[in-house]
DNA sequence: AATGAATGAGCTTTCATTCAT
DNA sequence: AATGAATGAAAGCTCATTCAT
């Protein structure tokens, strides 16, 4: 059942979606740790027992949810660099569209950037390795800055793009736990960080 | 009555002392979801009563935990700072120590900086706003070095320590969460992502 | 799992039966006070987790007990008035037919009336109000004795069927509690408190 | 210890007496049920041990109320009869000093006659016999009665006292718990439920 | 495709009480 | 005369999960 050869085989009704999208609404509102099994079947109005049929434990829910938020995080990136003239534009949108989707989709971030893979056992790392996909663009941003010669040529572009990305996260994720000084929180801030964290790439 | 000499090995307060450091191992082995009153107890050695002769509750326990560290933290950027000959080379300690402060101790770190307030109910913010006290160290170096000239000058130094300041907190909890790639992670890594996130900041 | 075929001898809401059944037991065996939710379990064989399945709270399992008691007692009462020639015959009746009622269902009557509705918070006092269903009772023999002439007229049925109905609960109480002196205790007693109790409203 | 020959060896201080009467406040204020030894040494201001020096037991503490309250109870009943004129009217006196002592002293009353001696164990049943005396003096009034006419001779006044104690009982215990229908209770209806249960008695 | 019934393990917390001092 | 330290037992309740239907 865990590794079913291929997920269309598995029931694929409407009622997964829902327990999909409560689920996310219920984490926004509650956080990881309040999230139960009855609660979500609750939310949805289906039976606790139902969410069984469509995944196989709460941690695989988890995962679902890890890898759709781990999709559609790649999604917005690539719809973000459309358009971009230089590659140090296209890094820059990359870097607010990060930002954006963190602090608009809570529920997704969250689980996605906070769980430890360690402490989520009985499955593999490799939903985790899909977050490298993410970062991955903005490594390629950064290996066509070189060429364009709009960003600073670096000793490693992967290095750069995860130092770079540690940055982005760290800014949703304090903004997320609400732990940013209210008296500066805010669209400048943000503005003012983001900028912060690309200064160094930028030639 | 079952381990009876066992009082004369605590003598008094020393319980106390052994409930933190044993919840601080459960912290890092398991993580705060996986916390519970019986675990600690039974990693004292004691009785999950005996807890609450020193701890209200398992938030007031955590709460402790989270002053501590925050008092911990702030003795390591202090002692970080002394014998910093410009306010450069200053900011550059504080940032190498918060970083080393956060890897060395993931235990206070992430209960620290990871739970929401706003989850935390019960107990008041207050604990929450002696995090700005490490904030305003960096604020401090950041206005030291638009006097001496070695760091640029910016609009807003509060602004500038805190978009700093999420920028190490990124690489300290991904780096925790094990969720960089391991073919970059490491102390080279932690170097280039920790020059990146000051570059902004230098003359 | 330890007693397998269980399951067949509890068809469906038999269980909800059986667990208002034990706990009656319980109750009348160790007051209110000594009632537990894993008491209750292991008088009914089942986990106390099942109980929820059932009842929200404690308090809700009370509740339902109390609402089922008040149900009997007026149906208790209403069986008793039938074939009274007379309302003051019919008055005598209900008063023998309500201490019956006590002595004989101890484990709901101390539900009933013992305990205060302030300190049963979560539910409403709605409960509490169908007791006044059987003081109407009551009253209404009142009202019809004094239009056959075989009950005094009261200024106020409603005050004189009240006040009747506190003596008949000291009586039931103060049996069920053990208090009155062995040597006078028993039916006599009883015969001569309800007479005496009645004595006032009597043509 | 527990039946220590004189209860005047026991050590006698100010806290004892602190201890009764913060107890007694605890009982109105949140009920038998809602006592612990903890919450009293709080409200005293002594440790909980320290209870323990005073009372053997939780259920020691509780009868030494049910002592005093039995003792304070019999002091009311005697100052009442002081200066009626007749044995009628002393019987009034009687009832109105009983119903007035449970309604003004709840902490004491509901311990008193609330409690079954079969569900506390541990003491004899003594302290319960103890309240004999005080239908004794309802006894006494009766036989008075009967002597100077103003009372109805009954056939056993020692049944007649114990029946007209029941209905007293029953309107202190239902005004206790507030079960009395709101827009009937109060000063007006105490007294007519007064009259009524002396009803059977009057010449 | 979906559910109701059921459970064992676990949770935080409170309790009365003991013991050494 | 009084206390701090400590505890086993138990409380009400929630959890993820299973199984038969």
């Amino acid at each position: 059942m865990p590794d079913a050869p291929a997920p269309t085989t598995v029931p694929n009704g409407a009622l997964r979606r829902a327990i999909l999208d409560e689920t996310r609404g219920l984490l926004v509102r509650e956080g990881y740790a309040g999230l139960s099994m009855r609660k979500i079947a609750r939310a949805v109005g289906c039976s606790a027992t139902s969410i069984y049929l469509y995944f196989d434990s709460k941690d695989a829910l988890t995962h679902a949810l890890i890898d759709e938020g781990m999709e559609r995080l790649h999604a917005t990136l690539e719809a973000a660099e459309v358009g971009a003239s230089t590659a140090r534009e296209r890094l820059d949108r990359l870097c607010r569209a990060y930002v954006r989707f963190g602090l608009d989709h809570p529920e997704y971030y969250e689980t996605m950037f906070q769980l430890h893979p360690q402490r989520m056992r009985r499955y593999p790392a490799e939903s985790y390795r899909r977050a490298r996909r993410n970062v991955e663009r903005f490594t390629a941003a950064l290996v066509a800055g070189a060429a364009d010669g709009t960003l600073r040529e670096s000793t490693s572009a992967d290095v750069a793009a995860a130092a770079l990305w540690t940055a982005l996260h760290g800014l949703v994720s304090l903004h997320l736990a609400q732990r940013i000084d209210r008296r500066i929180a805010g669209e400048a801030f943000l503005d003012a960080a983001i900028a912060q964290a690309q200064a160094a790439l930028r030639a």
